[in-house]
RNA sequence: GGUUCCUUAGCUCAGUUGGUUAGAGCGCUCGCUUCACACGCGAGAGGUCGCUGGUUCGAGUCCAGUAGGAACCACCA
């Protein structure tokens, strides 16, 4: 580590300049630090020493949002109090350029289509333009897809980069990381083979929630409820006595898939119709009459009509009740064409060509007719507003379909994993520690397995191929799996183990499986891609388990229970000691900041106006996991701070305080009753701002530094100025210059977390080497100074001198108006530490005398008199 | 329906195990170009801490209930 103590008083030329500013700042800073490697991390380090940091990897091919600004100042803010406190500190950046957005971002930039059945082409280059009709696209390779990901990704990440080094966060450069690019396929892969051969994953063809525009599985956490406009429609199926049963649905295109009626087993209504069987209105179906208590006698008319599959809650029937599957509708999200060999009757099968090949929505209006028509509608349809499932990228409802698919075992259908899960967020300490509630309601309230694969071209293949029979079918029962060497693997691209290309798709030869891995599958082993695992174990053992995983709280269902999911099944144990969870950034009129609302700013604008250390002022005074309003007043208020900081400290400096020997014990100078208050105050500060970083409570932290700064401009050294240019001597200036440049000093530390530009800069002026590298200070270098040190001097010092500034306030003068007499009167207690003061009040104050007189109560200054108005010199 | 958070000055928010007259900043009013800072300095006004009850010598803080707001999860015939 470098010069991490605090013997930093070297006689370095103190060189301030005539008008500080914060201009200029972040560029000049950041490059320095850039320079002198001030925020490497050291890979010859102990585990004990380490503090790591599980970045998020932001989407690069995404917009700048002032969001970014907010939570990763949060985050920064942290790793720079850790590696004050002499944290060899792991902060890495990471990219997240596998997924839909960048997957979009690629295709209309160069105008390409991937398909993973095109060979690769090592010499492929994209048009210049892209072709304006979508059918001219050049159709491209995975591989040569995921070359153009990466082209264009550095370009993004540039600008990203540069934003980020703007804001002056501490991360190491060097540590960086994209989600698609060959490490994290690899790691990706070897996860999932890992968890296959332990079990954690498998193959399974089930019911399946499907996007039929993105023609993909989706898994539970990528689901979105969105209030949608339906109806109810009435209409009766038929018992064989000529009873007629009425239904309601709002998905009455599925009539002919229906398998079953189901009602409450207590509902009398329905009782006597259990095992019979009703035949369906329209195509003439017979289906059971079965009970179950999931229906709800209160619903419609209390008996549902259950379709492969309408919901999730038909899938539970189908399930548990052992219904046959008729599946009418298609991956495509259109009726299938063929007629179902299940519709026997002649009319029904007329009935169906009516239907068939139609969207969702088209078949409804069918339908809809037949019954009609039929004069079985019974009554209008009833509009209502309800709840749909919707993939969250996606803008059409999702489908249920039966696909095979890979899962990872997550705790969704088994207890044990379930809780044992559960006990993982306990290991996790959340900041602040009511957002491990989410977690837990996540966990408990999971429905199913951790749905993988999806049938999307661009990602991470699935690393797997299958053997052909005889007839050409792939035997899913003893998939080919890659060696650790081969890793990544592409099996649409590359041939199986002992296997020829041309042995592809060809019967007794093999097929790759077509699909790849969710995004989060990948996303979930961001400490394994970042920390080395499986490539170098003992450097990996130096970061894992990470000390901090910082994210918003919108992902807590997706990436941090993916991750604590792969931390569970590969390591058996939580991916991190901490979870900081961060707020989300809402307009000032309290609604969330979003794109389609046109409310976002730009972040680089908001960085030119105010300055970093301003913005960060604002995203740092606010606590963790607080939504909180974008302000530009708190910037404003950050500003003010940071220009106030360079200011004070130039005044200070040029009187000649650069000795800060007290923080290193060299105490003895300090004789001066107010400068021993001054730094007892300190000591609390540095102690209750330690205290509250510990406990990640940053915002907290930050307010106790600025209130005791505020008070040592506006009162301690208001008050001192006089003893400071030596009117009363030469001790007594020694002692305030001491004290001056020992709180300097220490203000300087304790403000660089929050604002690492002003401060840095104030160091450069009179230090050396940059304070990101100076130690995090401690009162117990303070105690030397402070024995029998009374804090409650300076408060009361400085009330009294509120007192006279009042006086003169009221009475409309200027404030160096000279107080030719006055009393104060207090308590016993507080006159003894206004004699400690008197001469800096007295100067101060400008007065030539102040009678103290002890009395009860509070404090008052009374019987001021002022001296007469200067005449105005005459002109 | 379940879980969680929020409600304190006009606004944005602090208030750490319950303890003397409840704080900050912004905004507002008044004053001051004081030799670090006018991107400044000083002074001032402004709150029955959502509501009701309880525990306690003492409640903004703990408990119960209640109203309003927000989020997450579930429901989806």
């Amino acid at each position: 580590m470098a010069e991490n103590s605090l013997g930093t008083d070297t006689p370095l030329p103190v060189s301030v300049p005539d008008k500080p500013a914060l201009e200029g700042l972040e560029e000049r800073l950041s490059a320095a630090w850039r320079t002198a490697g001030t925020y490497r991390f050291d890979p010859e380090t102990t585990r004990d020493q380490v503090y790591s940091i599980d970045t998020p990897p932001p989407t690069a091919s995404g917009s700048l949002h002032v969001g970014h600004m907010f939570s990763y100042t949060q985050t920064d803010v942290l790793a720079r109090y850790q590696r004050m406190r002499g944290k060899n500190v792991f902060y890495p950046m990471g990219w997240d350029d596998n997924g839909l957005p960048t997957e979009r971002r690629v295709q209309n930039f160069y105008g390409v289509r991937c398909d993973p059945k095109t060979p690769y082409d090592p010499d492929y280059a994209p048009p210049a333009q892209p072709a304006k009709n979508q059918r001219d696209w050049d159709v491209v390779s995975r591989r040569n897809f995921i070359e153009l990901c990466e082209q264009l990704a550095v370009e993004d990440e540039k600008v990203f980069e540069h934003l980020f080094t703007t804001l002056g966060l501490s991360v190491d450069w060097d540590l960086t990381y994209r989600t698609i690019d060959d490490v994290s396929r690899a790691v990706s892969q070897r996860a999932f083979l890992t968890n296959l051969s332990a079990g954690d994953a498998y193959m399974a063809e089930a019911p399946t929630l499907w996007d039929v525009t993105f023609r993909t599985a989706v898994a539970q956490a990528e689901l979105e409820d969105r209030e949608m406009p339906g109806a109810y429609y009435r209409y009766p199926f038929t018992a064989a006595d000529g009873t007629q049963i009425h239904i309601e649905t709002t998905r009455p295109e599925l009539l002919a898939a229906c398998v079953a009626l189901v009602a409450h087993p207590d509902d009398e209504r329905y009782q006597p119709l259990f095992g019979q069987k009703v035949v369906s209105p329209v195509f003439g179906v017979e289906v059971e009459v079965r009970a179950h208590p999931l229906a709800k006698a209160d619903k419609g008319s209390g008996i549902a009509m259950v379709c492969t599959f309408g919901d999730l809650t038909d899938v539970t029937w189908w399930r548990e009740l052992d219904l046959p599957t008729r599946a009418i509708i298609g991956r495509d999200g259109r009726v299938t064409a063929e007629t179902p060999e299940w519709i026997t009757s002649e009319a029904g099968r007329e009935a169906y060509a009516a239907i068939a090949g139609k969207t969702v929505f088209s078949a409804k209006e069918a339908v809809v007719e037949l019954l009609r028509e039929a004069g079985l509608l019974d009554g209008e349809p009833k509009k209502i507003s309800h709840p749909v499932n919707f993939f969250e990228k996606g803008d059409k409802p999702l489908e249920i379909v039966t696909s095979r698919q890979w899962y990872i075992r997550n705790g969704g259908r088994d207890e044990d994993r379930r809780e044992r899960l559960v006990g993982r967020g306990k290991e996790i300490e959340f900041h602040p520690g009511f957002m491990r509630s989410r977690y837990t309601n996540w966990v408990e309230g999971l429905n199913g397995d951790w749905l993988v694969s999806r049938q999307r071209f661009f990602g991470v293949p699935v690393p797997v191929w299958y053997p052909l029979d005889a007839a050409g079918d792939p035997d899913y029962e003893h998939p080919i799996l890659p060696s650790e060497e081969q890793l990544p693997v592409d099996p649409a691209a590359d041939a199986a183990p002992g296997y020829d290309e041309a042995q592809r798709d060809v019967p007794g030869g093999f097929t790759g499986d077509a699909d790849v891995l969710d995004t989060w599958a990948t996303s979930s082993l961001t400490p394994q891609i970042v920390g080395r695992w499986s490539r170098d174990e003992d450097f990996f053992a130096k970061v894992f388990p990470f000390d901090l995983r910082p994210q918003g709280h919108d992902i807590i269902r997706t990436w941090l229970f993916s991750t604590a999911v792969r931390g569970d099944a590969l390591h058996g144990c939580a991916p991190w000691k901490h979870a900081a969870i961060s707020g989300w950034i809402l307009d000032p009129d309290r609604k969330k900041m979003s794109k389609s609302k046109g409310n976002v700013v730009v972040p680089t604008d908001v960085l030119n106006e105010f300055g970093a250390d301003a913005v960060r002022y604002w995203a740092a005074s606010a606590k963790l996991g607080a939504d909180t309003a974008y302000e530009i007043a708190q910037m404003k208020i950050g500003r003010r701070l940071a220009i106030k900081i360079l200011n004070a400290s130039k005044f200070v400096l040029n009187l000649g305080a650069t000795s800060s020997d007290v923080l290193d014990g060299a105490a003895e100078v300090v004789v001066n009753g107010l400068d021993r208050s001054l730094l007892a105050r300190l000591s609390t500060v540095i102690d209750d701002a330690s205290r509250a970083l510990e406990s990640y409570d940053y915002a907290r932290a930050l307010d106790l530094v600025e209130s005791f700064f505020w008070s040592f401009t506006d009162d301690y050294v208001e008050l001192v100025k006089d003893r400071a240019y030596g009117a009363r001597g030469p001790e007594e200036q020694a002692s305030v210059l001491a004290t001056l440049a020992t709180t300097l000093d220490a203000v300087l530390r304790l403000f660089a977390p929050f604002l690492p530009f002003a401060t840095d800069e104030v160091w450069g002026w009179w230090r050396e080497g940059s304070v990101h590298r100076a130690a995090w200070p401690t009162s117990a270098h303070l105690a030397a100074a402070l024995e029998g040190a009374d804090p409650g001097v300076l408060p009361t010092v400085g009330s009294a001198l509120g007192g006279i500034r009042k006086a003169k306030s009221e009475a409309k003068v200027k404030q160096r108006t000279e107080v030719v007499a006055g009393t104060i009167s207090a308590p016993a207690a507080q006159i003894e530490q206004l004699r400690a003061g008197l001469g800096d009040l007295l100067a101060a104050g400008n007065a030539r005398d102040l009678t103290l007189i002890v009395a009860d109560g509070e404090l008052t200054v009374g019987g001021v008199e002022l001296a007469p108005a200067e005449e105005p010199a005459p002109r």
